[in-house]
DNA sequence: TTATAATTTCAGGAAATACTGAAAATACAG
DNA sequence: CTGTATTTTCAGTATTTCCTGAAATTATAA
């Protein structure tokens, strides 16, 4: 059914899937639907993969949930056919809003109200202390990120591929900006 | 044994850990750390989360081999005690870098033998071309960050508070070297 | 409608993972 | 060295997570 290069491809976002918080059946759905050059129904899925069809149920639902896959139908075929983005940037962006709709976000919330209360003794205000610096470190990174975010595939695309340029200019903004004494 | 305040951090990135590959064990274990004003032994750990001697030992292994905890002693106490480094980018960065390792290069290094193959119809070859696009994407991304990694600290906190400002200097970038007629 | 195809739900069993206590290993003071 | 404090290992158990098959639900063709 699977050529070997799919099935070695499958297998290992199987095992990825797990260190990324979604189980192996999730992980081998995402990746057979990613390389399938058409979309494929749940029964085709199941007999790829070899699991249940009510497997695959959940499966695709949790990959609906967090976006990544899009559900569609051929026409003259009652079944539901499933496919993922094409653009593999859509993908990456699609992943990161999720991520930080459900870890990143619950986590800001519990330390801003952790900031809000007053500390009792030195050890509460040396915690909250960490707390903040990890606040402010989440909030910037994401914040940034969101800048970036907003630019097109393709301006990102070309930029990326600048590397090194990239740094340079923003060692030299570095330099004009905030008055570069220290060291990059 | 430890402040409300600490212990909603606690439990908070022991579910956590969960979504990122580790246990709720190490990741409690981290955030313990992470809060502490001083560096902890085992015992105390075990004795604030309540988990066994064992079980603590055990995350603190994990943790090292991530390197997010460093292991002194204190003079005249035979016993190990752990923190965790001050910066909280040095953290982020040693995550990234540990993240890179296990999971990064494993999928570049799949997707690179997988490119070398000759591909037997069209549907391999259709996979294959997804394969690259993953691929491309990935390198790209590492090979930015990369350069970005060997800023200094602080240098990286200033440019992160630029915020929009680093937008528009990266379409600048944009416009005046790749020919912008793309909108950002 | 009714009949049938397709999907979803969910209770229970299977598998994987986490955790413990006891024993072994290691480190070090005397 | 010897004895003791400390850490680690690991087999067994507890817990969690995953997965299945059967039943329920939903959708649609006739």
């Amino acid at each position: 059914m699977m050529s070997p290069l799919t099935e070695r491809f499958v297998l290992h976002f199987g095992e990825m899937g797990s260190r990324w918080g979604v189980n192996r059946t999730v992980g081998q759905i995402y990746a057979l639907l990613f390389l399938s050059s058409k979309p494929l129904n749940a029964d085709e899925i199941g007999e790829a993969l070899g699991f249940s069809r009510s497997n695959v149920s959940m499966g695709l639902k949790e990959l609906q949930a967090w976006h990544l896959v899009r559900l569609l139908h051929q026409t003259g075929d009652r079944r539901e056919y499933f496919e993922t983005p094409k653009d593999v940037w859509d993908i990456f962006r699609t992943l990161a809003e999720e991520k930080r709709r459900r870890e990143i976000e619950p986590t800001l919330s519990l330390l801003r109200d952790a900031l809000l209360e007053s500390a009792a003794d030195d050890d509460e205000r040396h915690a909250q202390a960490r707390m903040r610096e990890m606040h402010d470190l989440i909030e910037m990174t994401t914040g940034w990120f969101d800048e970036v975010h907003r630019l097109s595939p393709e301006t990102l695309q070309k930029l990326m591929r600048l590397g090194a340029r990239v740094t340079k200019l923003l060692e030299m903004a570095d330099r004009l900006r905030l008055g570069g004494k220290e060291p990059v």
